[in-house]
RNA sequence: GGUGGAGUGGCCGAGAGGCGAGGCAACGGCCUGCAAAGCCGUGUACACGGGUUCGAAUCCCGUCUCCACCUCCA
């Protein structure tokens, strides 16, 4: 079976094949760095690292390109808020979100171009589009023209005659449904000279002028969140069809994660932001919560969610680590009912199910003393978890060198402990045995016993 | 008003006409000095009311509730 994905513009899954054989092209809506990243901006993202991973694991060359909005007027707003330059604003949290994404065991982007950079491609695109008679330029606000555009609509299903109409119309615009490419400048604010005066980027124009810049003028996959539909995946492929470029040919949206039934926002206030998280949860437990429903369901956030899917993690950590014990794993092939499932419009729920079916083969396997098949079974399960991005043997989530020191030192001390408890185990003096293991498990430190001696792990939460 | 989505066992979360995904929690068993981990076993859930069918959580009709987009949003 070859990969499927859903397409938001026909609403069922297709096949997927590329336009250039042998690579496949994605671009996603990257974040307008206004604030700090929630969990929800996060989702998305690791959402389309999974598909890249999967892709890269079926042998296709896959570039990513995932753009950043510094140009904005939330971000304008915020920074005069703050008091601070809106480049500066923008540069902080694009840094936040750079890593947040990065934490969580998102692949690097081919390529993350910010709007301001392509000011030049935007300018070219609306020319174009000028020329053809699909936009025009009204006192130095540029307006694309809607109903030039008669297939307008049919990725979002909406029918223009229906779409309501923005609360303040702008004088100038010809119908008031055109939506804007170039906005004039105001005074105090950046701008950039363009034919028709200065002024700054439209939202949309500069997905449009960014996309096919990297990408091509076709390409494969167009990715973002579900809110992103209409207006702005509409407008983009409006542009860039109307231009006459091919644009994306699979249109994927992911859907929310919500709290207390509502979509997280920054404007409801219910966000939760990513670096809190980090400090309770290790990131692939994080990216375990977000990565195992499908990404076209939404997630209800729970802390007691969390918490369970941190333990779901640990069962194939504490497999793996047990494999180790007893010889070398390496990353071996992906079981053919994986692979079906994420050829399934990445079914991940399945593919988890897959994964921990067989963690319990290889744990049942190690406990009836069959090593081969436990070591075997382990390197499927990493191979897995390698294309979900949470391999618990994977370097990226090893300790940083930083507090290597530290560990040596707690290392040294448990290990005393512990051959304090051995000894009075030895001795049969269990009280003392106990009371051992009690001080350690009272410090963060679980304590287990198993054929090769007592192994101990720090417990974070 | 238009468009799209959702209501599943104690919890999370799949599925989509028949054989109870998977995880977490719970209980029993094995193992263990005791634990822990692991393995084995235990659950008849699909918003409500009708209908179709040998058979429905899955199809049809109706009802209720919730969410999202149409303004910035992953």
């Amino acid at each position: 079976m070859a990969l499927h994905l859903y397409d938001t513009a026909t609403r069922a899954p297709r096949e997927f094949s590329p336009v250039r054989s042998g690579t496949a092209s994605i671009y996603v809506c990257g974040a307008t760095v206004q604030g700090v990243p929630h969990i929800g901006h996060v989702r998305g993202m690791l959402n389309y690292d999974v598909l890249r991973r999967w892709l890269l694991h079926s042998g296709l060359d896959v570039l990513l390109v995932r753009n950043v909005t510094d140009i904005d007027d939330k971000i304008l707003t915020k920074a005069a808020d703050a008091g601070r330059p809106w480049w500066e604003w923008a540069a902080t949290h694009e840094r936040a979100f750079e890593k947040a994404y990065e934490d969580l065991g998102c692949l690097p982007p081919s390529a993350t171009p910010r709007a301001t950079g392509h000011v030049t491609q935007m300018v070219q695109l609306m020319e174009r589009l000028i020329e053809a008679g699909h936009a025009y330029a009204v006192d130095g606000d540029v307006y694309f023209s809607v109903k030039s555009f008669p297939e307008y609509g049919t990725l979002s299903g909406q029918q223009l005659d229906e779409v309501q109409q923005g609360e303040t119309p702008t004088r100038g615009k010809r119908d008031s449904r055109d939506f804007t490419l170039w906005k004039s400048a105001k005074p105090g604010e950046p701008s950039w000279p363009t034919p028709w005066g200065d002024g700054r980027p439209g939202w949309h124009l500069e997905c449009s002028a960014m996309a096919t810049n990297y990408l091509g003028a076709e390409f494969d996959i167009h990715g973002g969140g579900v809110d992103l539909v209409f207006p702005h995946h509409e407008n983009e492929r409006a542009q860039s069809n109307a231009a006459g470029d091919g644009f994306a040919r699979y249109w994927l949206h992911n859907a929310w994660v919500t709290m207390s039934g509502e979509k997280m926002s920054k404007s409801l206030g219910n966000t939760v932001a990513i670096p809190a998280m980090l400090e309770r949860y290790r990131a692939p437990e994080l990216r375990y919560y977000l990565v195992q429903p499908h990404y076209r369901s939404t997630v209800e956030y729970s802390e007691g969610a969390v918490s369970e899917a941190a333990q779901g993690y640990r069962r194939i950590e504490a497999f793996l680590r047990r494999a180790e014990s007893a010889g070398t794993v390496d990353v071996g092939p992906v079981s053919s009912e994986f692979a079906a499932a994420m050829d399934d419009d990445l079914a991940t729920p399945a593919a988890f199910a897959v994964v921990h079916n067989t963690v319990r083969d290889g744990n049942a396997a190690l406990d009836g003393g069959d090593t081969t098949k436990a070591l075997e079974l382990a390197g499927t399960v990493r191979g897995m978890t390698g294309v979900l991005g949470i391999d618990p043997l994977s370097p990226d989530w090893a300790d940083g060198g930083s507090d290597t020191p530290v560990r040596d030192a707690l290392g040294t001390l448990v290990e005393a402990l512990l051959a304090e408890r051995q000894e009075a185990r030895a001795a049969k003096d269990f009280a003392r045995a106990d009371a051992a293991r009690d001080r350690l498990v009272a410090a963060g430190i679980a304590v287990e016993d198993t054929p090769n001696g007592p192994q101990w792990t720090v417990r974070n939460s």
